[in-house]
Parts: structure tokens; sequence; C-alpha cells
DNA sequence: CCTATTATGTATCGAATGATACATAATAGG
DNA sequence: CCTATTATGTATCATTCGATACATAATAGG
């Protein structure tokens, strides 16, 4: 019961790492299907016949990047000590992350879809979710602290996961702008100087 | 002297303003030249002949957006009462206008050029110069604050304004992504806890 | 072998892109 | 009026886009 046919002469997951990568660095639309088949080293049909189209590829593309860098992150999230080490390591993390040499900067999920990008519906909305998702868990992590006594329990979790999430955010814009690794850095330990204030008083 | 030839039959501002905010809306390459005529109200003949070209509408829409929200928010960097009162006018005042009712969310010059967005090296460059230009008014607005002995001389005002920068540019993405007024002015607010550990101590 | 099945390469599809040629209309200067 | 000059509308340019038709090559099951 093994494949039948002709097998495929290209690996697929290492075309899927070349599309990603193009994808990361370009974008959806400013990525043309010639680039994309020139980088995977296949031809049209073989691409769709193997992900069904530029947008289906593009979710593919998405995916691989979440189980690289987004599960990296999420672990930092979940693994670190206390609520302010997963936040501090979220932020330095991700500066490393946003400034690896061979690597386009900034994150792929938050770059990509400003415009909406030229990408269906479908494809938006899981890049809206991913972007949802990573204020999710750091929210869960504080509530987690809380829980352990380790926050008071009147903190806005919701305001202070949104305000790191969105210096992420930025950190990638300025990433994209050319911020170095130091500089990066730089703007982590400058947002967690506004740690004690937000975790210590109520509004 | 006035002008030879037969006169312009559409209001080239108004034009200009209609294009100004379909590119805001949907970023230099997922707007069409279809898109604009129609918009504009205008054949592309007569687009080409008051423009000269897509990329060159562009800068022209862009330098439109800068001498509206651009000079609006400089203004409240400059003329606020101390270099706080600065920052948390530049964040609370975005926060405002990428919220506007009937208008695009976020900041035209951040989103616009993320990925290059296919447009020309000049404008590309003009676009990565206008980001720049913000970091040094705040910086500026700083520097005024130290020798009026306001802070402390020791303060690190590059990374300062480089921060505050970074978290006003996520807000863009944030407001694309669909948060509210108050949900900004909480990050800024948020942001601008951390002014008193950024003021007063040296690294 | 033979057939069914799948992949590949060539060549190309229709649509949309940004941009123009060209004839015509409307103004100013003389 | 006449001419020069500029703008407009129609019609279309060459390219590129994402996506396929089709014939051929390569494998598995029988």
């Amino acid at each position: 019961m093994a494949e039948r046919g002709r097998p495929r002469s290209f690996d697929r997951g290492e075309a899927l790492r070349h599309a990603m990568m193009l994808f990361w660095e370009k974008g959806f639309q400013s990525t043309s299907m010639s680039e994309l088949t020139a980088a995977m080293g296949i031809n049209a049909p073989s691409l769709y016949a193997a992900f069904g189209s530029k947008d289906a590829l593009y979710r593919e593309a998405m995916a691989l990047y979440e189980e690289g860098d987004g599960v990296e992150l999420g672990r930092q999230i979940a693994d670190a000590p206390s609520a302010k080490a997963a936040v501090e390591a979220y932020l330095m993390r991700s500066a490393a992350l946003f400034t690896r040499p061979g690597k386009p900067a900034g994150c792929m999920v938050v770059l990509s879809v400003i415009h909406g990008a030229g990408t269906s519906p479908q494809t938006c909305t899981a890049l809206r979710d991913a972007r949802a998702e990573a204020q999710a868990m750091i929210e869960a992590r504080l509530r987690r602290a809380v829980e352990a006594s380790e926050l008071p329990a009147a903190s806005d979790l919701a305001a202070i996961a949104s305000f790191y999430v969105t210096v992420q955010q930025g950190m990638s814009i300025r990433a994209r702008d050319g911020a170095t690794r130091p500089e990066l850095e730089a703007i982590a330990r400058a947002a967690m100087s506004a740690w004690d204030g937000l975790t210590q008083a109520r509004s």
C-alpha cells in the first residue's frame, strides 16, 4: 500500500522551506510564482500538484514558520520560572530570532498580512489568529502567576499582555528597518522596566 | 503667464487625497491602477500626465499624509511642556489617529513598506527616512529636556526614543488588527509606566 | 508485460498589470 | 481666427501574473 505512480523527484519539505524563506522575506504578494518555482527548483505544475495553489503553499509555509520560531517562543513563555522571566525571555529571544544572519528580519506572521496582502480571507484569518495566540499565551502565563500568588490578583492581565505583544510586534518592524540585535535587546529591556509599575498597582 | 492649453478638468489635490486613502488602506502593491483611476474619477492618461507614474503618485500621497498626521504628531512632540508630556502626547494622539472612523487604521508610513512593497528604491528610502524622523524628533525633544535639566544628563536618549517609537509602530499593527482606541491608549499608558525607570537611572 | 496511477516538462492559457499612442477637445497667446 | 499647448477619452500596448492542458516518463499492482 505504498505510493502508486511516479515518485516525486524533489524533497517536499526542503522545497517548502525555500518557499517559506521567500514568503518571509518578501511577503505574499511580492513573491511571484516564477520566483517560487526558481527557489524551490521545480516547475509550476509540480508546485500545484504538491501544494495546491500559491495561497495554500503560503499557509503551509506559515505553519512551518510557526513550528519553528513560534513554538520556540511559546516554550520560552511556558517554561520560564516566573511571569516576569517569561515576558523577558519572550522579548529577548525575539530580539535574537529577528536578527539571525541568513534569515529574514522580523516575524513572518506579523509582517506578512498588514494589508491583507492579497491573501485569501481564509489565510488572512489564520494569520490574525496566529497573532492573537501570542497574546493569549502570555496572558495565560500571567494568570498562572496570579494563581501562584506571584502577581496581585488585581493586575490587568490582558492589558499587560497586550502591551508586551505590541512591543514585540513593533520590534519586527524595527528589525525590518535594520535594527541590530543589541538595539532590539535595549528596546526589550526598556519595555521590561515597565514591569513593576504594571504589576504592582491597580489602575 | 497663466497656464496654457486645455485646463485640467479635475481637482488635483482632491484626486491625490483619494489616492492617498487607497494607498493607506491597501498598500502600494495591492492598489491597482484601475482602482486608483476609479477612486480618483479620472482616466489613466490623466493620472500619468498629472502625477508621472504610480510610484510618483505614491510618493506624493505619502507627502500629503505626512503633512497631515505627521505634522500633527510632530507638533505634539515639540509643543508639549515637558519631555514626558511630549512622549505621552505622541502615543496618546497616535492612538486616536490610528482609529479614526472613515480613515484607514494605523500609520501609512509604517505599514506601507514592510516588504519593500514593490516600490522603487527611491520611495523605499524616502519611507525609511520618514520613519527615522519620528525617532529623531523625540530624541531632540529629550535632549532639550536634558539641557533644561529636566532629565538627568546620563539618560540614554537614543534608547528611550527608540523604545517609544517601537511602541508606536507596534500600535500601528495592533490598529490594523482591529484594536480600538481605548485599547491603544491602554498600551500607551503601559509604555509610559516605564518612563521613570528609563529616565532616572543610568544603565 | 500490461494497466492504472502519479509526477514532470513544455508550452500556453485568460486575466490583470502598469503604461501609452493617437485622435480630439479646450484653452491662451498672437 | 490661427496656432501652439495642454488635457481628455478610447483603445490598446507588452509583460507578467497565477494557473493548466497535454503528452511523456516513471513507478506499483496484477
